[in-house]
Order: C-alpha cells, then structure tokens, then sequence
DNA sequence: CCAAAAGTGTTAAGGGTACACCCATGG
DNA sequence: CCATGGGTGTACCCTTAACACTTTTGG
C-alpha cells in the first residue's frame, strides 16, 4: 500500500504551508518536519481537497501531518515565485521515503503555497510525524536551520505579521492558562517581542486594552508582594 | 476562430482578480468589466501562466484585459471559499459570449483567487475591453453596483489595505503630477480615506513624513497667497 | 526590618487635534 | 484695503517612556 498522495485528491498547483509557532516559558519555538529519511526540515504544509474552504484544509493538514487539532490558524501571505521550489529536492525526497515519482507527477508541478500561521503553547501538544516524516519537532526560533524551498522567507514573514498583530490576536491564541500574573503576560511579549518591555508601562498598557479582569491575589510562598491574577474578558 | 480559454496555457484552479482604484480631482473609481453581452459586472481577472510570477501575471492580465500597461500591483488576500463562485454564472457569461462549456470544462472547476490591488490615475489610463467584455469602465467607489462571485468582498477588503498603508504606498502610485500644491495632496487624502482633514495639520504631518521637496511657489493668478510646489523626493 | 517583587505616581517628550493668527495675492 | 486661501504658532490632550516611590510578602 502506498502513501504516495495522487492528484485526484486535491486541488491541483496549490498547497498550505503553516507555520506554528510555540510558546512556553519565555521560549519561542516553530514547529518543523523532516522530509522521511533525509535532513530537510520543512513546516507543515499539504494540499487542498475540494470539498474544504481555505481554513478548513489548513486545519486538517495540520492535524494530519502534525496530530495537532483545533488549532486556529490565518493566512498571512501568497508564496507563488515560478522557482520557489527545487523539484529535485521533491523528487529525491520522495524516493527516500520508497516512491518513484515521474517528471509527470502530479508533485513534480509548479505549486503555489498559501502561508497560514498559528500561535499555541507548545507543552499543551505533542506533535507527532505523520507517515512522510521521521521527525516532528519543535525548534528554538534562534536556531533554526536552512529550510527547503522558500519555507525560510515564509517563517520570517509569518513573524513579521505575528508581531504587528500581537495586541489583537493574542486572546484567540489561548497561550497562558486560565488565570494568569501580569509578569507571566510581560513574559510572553517579550518572548515574541524578542526585547524587554518596561514592566512598570507595560502593567498600565495591557489593562487600559480593556481585555483583563483582575481576580484574587495569588500567594505564591515567596518573600515578596503577591501578585493579582488576571483572566481575559474575551469582550 | 474561438476565444474559450483553455487549461494547458494557464496554471489549474488559480486565478488573479485586481482591484485597480482610480484617482483623480477628488474622485475615486474602481474599474470593472462586464461578461460579454450580460449586465454581470467582475473586477479584472484571469489566469497564471507556467513561465510567470504572480506578480508578472497579475501585470499582465491587467493588460490584456484592460489594457493598462506598467501598473505596480501587490497582493492584500486569498479568496478561496469552496462556494465563492457560483458556475451558473461562469456557464450563462461564456454561453452569452457564444461559447458552450460543458461541467468538466477547466473554467467549472473550483478556483482559488489570488487578489491583487493597485492605485492609478484614472485620467492617465484609457481601459479597453478584451475579447470577453464588452465594457471596461470606471465606476465611482460610491456607486458600485452588485458584483459576481465575492468581487464585491474583494473590493471591501483592497480598500481596506489601501487606506491602511496609504501613507507608506504613496511614492510609488504616482498619482499627482510632478510637482503639486499641499492642497492636490490632501484631496487625494479625503477622497481615499473619505473623511475632512485639517489642513493645517495635514501640511505638518506630510512635511514631517520627509518625503516632499519645496519647490517654487506657484502663481496661480487668483486673488490669494501663492501656495508652494512640492515634489516627492523618493529617498 | 530587610530583600524582592508588585503596584502606583510623576515627570518629560512626542504626536495628534483644534483653532488663532499672520502672510501673500489680485481685484 | 479687502476677500481669499496658504503658512505658522500655540494650547490642549493623550500616549509613551523613564524612573521614583510605596506596598506587600516571608524570612
């Protein structure tokens, strides 16, 4: 039985690629696969069936190829250059992975790829490779390698566009728990950020967003002040 | 001699639409076709060929349909919904223009649209319909009447973009002569953005921007101080 | 009472808004 | 010298940045 995916599947020349980011701890991290039996790294990515809107097929390939699921996700960009991907690269990595595909195939044709990004916490889910993958793993966002075809400028560009709409997106994300301290929120700006806020500003700024509600104070043991606890309204 | 578009010049199931915003003495137009003896009105669109980048091949259908050359487009969204177009309407356009398809033909197969927006001077540019319009026209973006498919969400959405990074594209849509007063500036402002300015503030802030070179003044003969010319400097 | 972290106040700088005022032009 | 429109100054508010100060906690 093969894997080998067939064109009567999908719809053909296009394809979704997401990147994923992961944040915990003051890590950010993207979410990369191998290529079966080889070294290159990719970011998710799979195609479109016909019965699926954009979002839907972007959902699904994700939870396919990563086990991922309900994870919300947004286009950011059009990657469609005529040499954004190296067939040779397709075709070898194919044969790694035991399939033998034509100049003819289906995979060997121009493919223009939809960008969609997502934001979650990494330690919420455990990625798992699907069957054209060895690996399915996350990768510190500062040390990540040389990725096949465009999927650099596609990472770049996805964090572009999670930065400029960090302040609006971030309720949808669902990246803190429940309830959570003021320094916990700073943490996880910084972290995307990748540079210190002010913590005595970036108290005032997050509560005049009119999105927190401020609960009991959380006792933490430590020899210091205790900190309120904080929920998004989701208003 | 038949005009039917056929599946082996153009990439599957992918389509370019372009929203060209037309300005000039505080009007702003949209340009758009009809389906060739229908009153169904489209924004320009049309397919991507093997050899192209997206952006080329948006360049181009622009100029095929409309026959507007050189016109700088970028891209702003995809609209992909399974059900965004409805073939009905593709089938009765091509009927009307003398061309039979049947349900397997390459046009009634799902497509997903790359859209692309540009902003020109409408006085500069004389559109002219292709083979498959009858007319090719400006139409006030007050006065747009019912497109098909999801044209009219694709209009909502580029005027969205364009009134967003206004300021950023400005240089580059060479919209206003060489040389122009503070006052053709803010009129293009207004009319884009359709909402009064203060001018005193507008002058300060366009001058702040450290695009505009002061120039002569201009001597226009009417009972009143001359304004100054400005030109944009392109740094 | 001390160290550490959380929370609030205060001041200065900068941008946007509104409007008053001055300047040029030709009748 | 007047009407008209162009250009500058100024006062106010709001936001941001920087930092001083106060409050709370457990040792």
């Amino acid at each position: 039985m093969s894997t080998l995916i067939s064109s009567v599947d999908y719809l053909p020349g296009i394809s979704i690629d997401c990147v994923i980011f992961g944040f915990h701890d003051n890590q950010l991290k993207i979410l990369l696969l191998n290529f079966k039996s080889t070294d290159w790294l990719a970011v998710p990515g799979g195609f479109i069936k016909e019965s699926e809107n954009l979002e839907e097929a972007a959902q699904r390939i994700l939870e396919e190829r990563t086990g991922l699921t309900n994870i919300y996700l947004e286009q950011f960009h059009v990657f469609g250059d005529r040499n954004r991907r190296d067939n040779e690269v397709m075709k070898s990595a194919m044969a790694a992975g035991g399939n033998i595909i034509g100049p003819d195939h289906f995979l060997m044709r121009r493919f223009i790829s939809i960008g969609f990004y997502a934001l979650i916490d990494f330690t919420k889910a455990t990625p798992t490779p699907d069957v054209h993958s060895d690996t399915c793993e996350w990768y510190d966002i500062k040390e990540i390698p040389t990725l096949v075809y465009d999927h650099s400028l596609m990472v770049t560009k996805a964090l572009e566009t999670l930065r400029f709409f960090l302040d609006e997106k971030l309720i949808g994300f669902n990246l803190l728990p429940e309830v959570f301290t003021m320094n916990d929120l700073q943490n996880l700006y910084e972290t995307i950020l990748d540079k210190k806020l002010l913590r005595t500003n970036f108290q005032r700024k997050m509560l005049s967003l009119g999105i927190l509600e401020r609960l009991d104070k959380k006792m933490t043991g430590a020899a210091n002040k205790a900190p309120y606890l904080y929920r998004f309204t989701g208003k």
